[in-house]
DNA sequence: GTCTATATCGGGATAGAC
DNA sequence: GTCTATCCCGATATAGAC
């Protein structure tokens, strides 16, 4: 009959989301860096310290915001990649479906870009961030499974990530795009993407061979690096 | 008599030096972060309120020490390049002329490296360091001159910019890299500056035409952008 | 113009009472 | 779990010594 530990969380849960929700309102109404935790906590009817109960620090507001985005993007590409094919539209869906999403929230992602050391929490390189970062290179790694091309395992690995580096960087871009609905970013968008899936295709040519090898070459330093920072961390 | 203006700046030039080097120390022993005005202050042997006398903020320090290194490296850069031959050569010593110069620093540079919005001050892309960037930018630019290389026109045009950034990007790499003398970055430094070089010694091969069109093309887009931004900060 | 001393404020974060 | 009080620090301001 106890059932409240899964069953119904509503207890004061429902704080720590209305706090979130206030918090998230207000970067976007004023801006990251000029909203106070003061502001938060009256905005959400609770005092500084209650906000500081939840949320440990206006980073770990953060945190919430980029683990709510996760859970409702698993959501709407779980429902939207199925019913495209192959790579180049799974790809042009998937990246869509995300720009989508945030648009309403790319000031606070500005705020938030400054986060490039993977030292720290809120980088999208950071231990912390982690299980998120995997997540989200899984849906790359599905989508090149579920598009059915022939690809040299050399480069079949590197791929997902390598898909999900495009995307960070494209992410960047438009974050950064100040032309007028970010059709900048769009043309870059549509020229890249189909560059990028070409390149895919012709890889497996084997007069491209040499070049596929510098390129998974250059990658190995780049993802070997990671790892033995991962390995020393474990440390 | 009274050249002082130009001669003789010693006057109380020197606090300012003085407060700049105090900074620089206590951000290299105790990390950008954690060293407060009141410290550097103290260091200096000063009152808080002259620190902020010659220094806005605790920025401005910074903006002080890019300042300096643009200064030396200049002075070394001169030194140091004209006695070399060839692209690679040159780039070769460009690049290891700014890694150890910078490399006392690493630990700050590593707090800085967040500033990736050209909208901040200290941001590499920002208005604020326009002089400072494209004096750095000129490097490269004379550089590609004095190798004296046969290059395509439409490359030429955009090769100082994109040298640059391929600087920026190893230093990114660089200040990240956690391996025991930072050999990931150096095996990853001697293996693209050789592919660099390569593909610009390529680059006026006929039938590799279509790819630089390819690359050129989204430079464009992107770089473009760059300027529509700067229209718009005009405006 | 150069500098000290001090007071004040805003905001992130914490301690401890209830 | 929630609140009040408090601390620390960057930044600003002011009054005044030299």
């Amino acid at each position: 009959m106890s059932a409240t530990k899964e069953i119904a969380p509503k207890k004061s849960d429902e704080t720590r989301a209305r706090i979130l929700e206030a918090a998230l309102t207000l970067f976007r109404k004023h801006g990251f860096e000029k909203t106070t935790m003061r502001n938060i906590a009256r905005e959400a009817g609770v005092a500084l310290g209650a906000a500081y109960y939840y949320f440990d620090s206006k980073d770990a507001l953060v945190m919430g915001f980029y683990e709510r985005a996760q859970d409702d993007l698993s959501a709407l590409l779980g429902e939207a990649l199925p019913k495209t094919k192959g790579l180049q539209e799974k790809l042009h869906t998937l990246l869509s479906i995300k720009f989508d999403y945030f648009q309403p929230n790319r000031e606070l992602l500005r705020a938030l870009s400054g986060h490039i050391d993977p030292e720290h929490p809120l980088s999208p390189f950071s231990e912390e961030t982690r299980t998120i970062r995997e997540k989200d290179v899984s849906f790359f790694a599905n989508l090149v499974e579920d598009a059915g091309l022939r690809i040299p395992h050399d480069l079949r690995m590197h791929l997902p990530r390598l898909l999900w580096m495009y995307q960070m960087g494209l992410l960047l871009f438009w974050i950064y795009d100040r032309s007028p609905r970010q059709v900048q970013t769009k043309r870059l968008f549509e020229k890249s993407l189909s560059i990028v899936v070409n390149l895919i295709k012709l890889s497996g040519f084997p007069l491209l061979r040499p070049v596929r090898k510098i390129v998974t070459n250059l990658l190995e330093i780049i993802v070997g690096a990671d790892e033995s920072a991962v390995a020393d961390a474990a440390r």
